[in-house]
DNA sequence: GTTTTCATGTAACCCGTTACATGATTCA
DNA sequence: TGAATCATGTAACGGGTTACATGAAAAC
């Protein structure tokens, strides 16, 4: 029926990951997740979140199968609370290791960034890393290709090359101090008495 | 057959209101030009070709039938060289102005600004303005969000949230500059004596 | 009692990409 | 002569959006 292997199935499994949502609410948290850099819709969430449900990566609860009679918990109409399974957790950290191709794009990248709490340290370093490469690839394209036709373009055009370049170098900027951060973190655990100083007091409150 | 109202006929029609060029070449300026922003590929770029021929935006010229025999210009294979008709000079200023819904969306307002030479100033100004309110309005609306969350939101995911706000930020300040040297120069040009003095040499970091 | 918000869902479409197929021309 | 680049094109798919349809609960 269809492949669903898009942003949207990470995204939608990892909110799950943290605590079972019916799609209404789900599709909030993924805007407000999400925010600035995008949007999805009803149109694309509720085939995405049947999808799951067909292969198993999530299961549905609806009110009257389940609960019986009592709609204690739910005071709205015929809420669908979607819950993950355990062949979902599998998959979620499994897409969110490997990625597939074009891991490294726009949309690809903030969706991985945005669950780096329940992504394995190398993995994450790994994806900065890419990122990084990806970008710096960005830039030199860019700048090659303004150094060869600097002369013909108009003032506007030249004003969006420059505040493009200028976009792309401060997000490289961005990720260099994310890296930095994460290697400090890895070599604080890695030494002999690291008690995880650095990063674990803020973090997600991992057991106290 | 299509419609393609996209993003990509407006760029091609903009490229080729500069000089005819034929299609290999037209990718290459068209990634040179949106490089940050976006790639095109042969997949979309020869069928949106085709199209726009059949409206009549655009005429093809193919070195044997016109030509003739000399192959004098064209050194290569059957090079077809595209070159916009008066209606599709038309088409393209409609476009300019219109750009019809979701106008300011990022890529569309990259496009938009990419072809702001060929654009009138009071266009100019209103895409300027649209795009920034449409940005202010997103501000607004993850401001809020992250107001109302950030309690349970891990170290990454608000490390997220600020860069995108922040990267938000900055596209409004460089927005507010352009504005206000979009509005002195009318200023100059609508004063009795105003000679265009502001913004045609360098318009690049005034003063900082 | 009507309007707003919450809630779920579908069909049609959109704009583009990927992967493939083809062939001429230049360069080593 | 064979590889790289230039050059044109198509079929199948992809991952979403828009617009629509429906209806229950809350707020006014």
């Amino acid at each position: 029926m269809a492949k669903r292997a898009g942003v949207l199935e990470l995204a939608v499994l990892g909110l799950l990951h943290e605590s079972p949502l019916h799609g209404y609410e789900l599709r909030k948290r993924l805007n407000a997740l999400f925010g600035p850099l995008r949007a999805f819709s009803y149109g694309s969430l509720y085939p995405c979140l049947k999808d799951l449900l067909g292969r198993g990566w999530i299961t549905e609860e609806r009110p009257s199968s389940a609960t019986g009679s009592a709609t204690a918990l739910a005071g709205r109409r015929s809420k669908i609370v979607y819950k993950l399974t355990a062949e979902g957790k599998e998959r979620f950290q499994e897409l969110l290791a490997d990625g597939g191709p074009r891991s490294w794009d726009d949309d690809n990248f903030g969706v991985h960034f945005a669950f780096f709490a329940q992504t394995d340290a190398e993995v994450r370093l790994r994806i900065l890393e890419g990122r990084r490469s990806r970008l710096e690839e960005r830039l030199e394209g860019v700048r090659a290709a303004l150094a060869r036709t600097r002369e013909r373009l108009d003032t506007y055009t030249l004003e969006l090359q420059r505040h493009g370049l200028e976009s792309v170098e401060r997000e490289v900027r961005w990720l260099n101090e994310l890296i930095k951060t994460e290697r400090q973190g890895w070599r604080d655990r890695t030494l002999p008495g690291g008690s995880g100083l650095q990063r674990d007091d803020q973090e997600g409150a991992p057991n106290g």
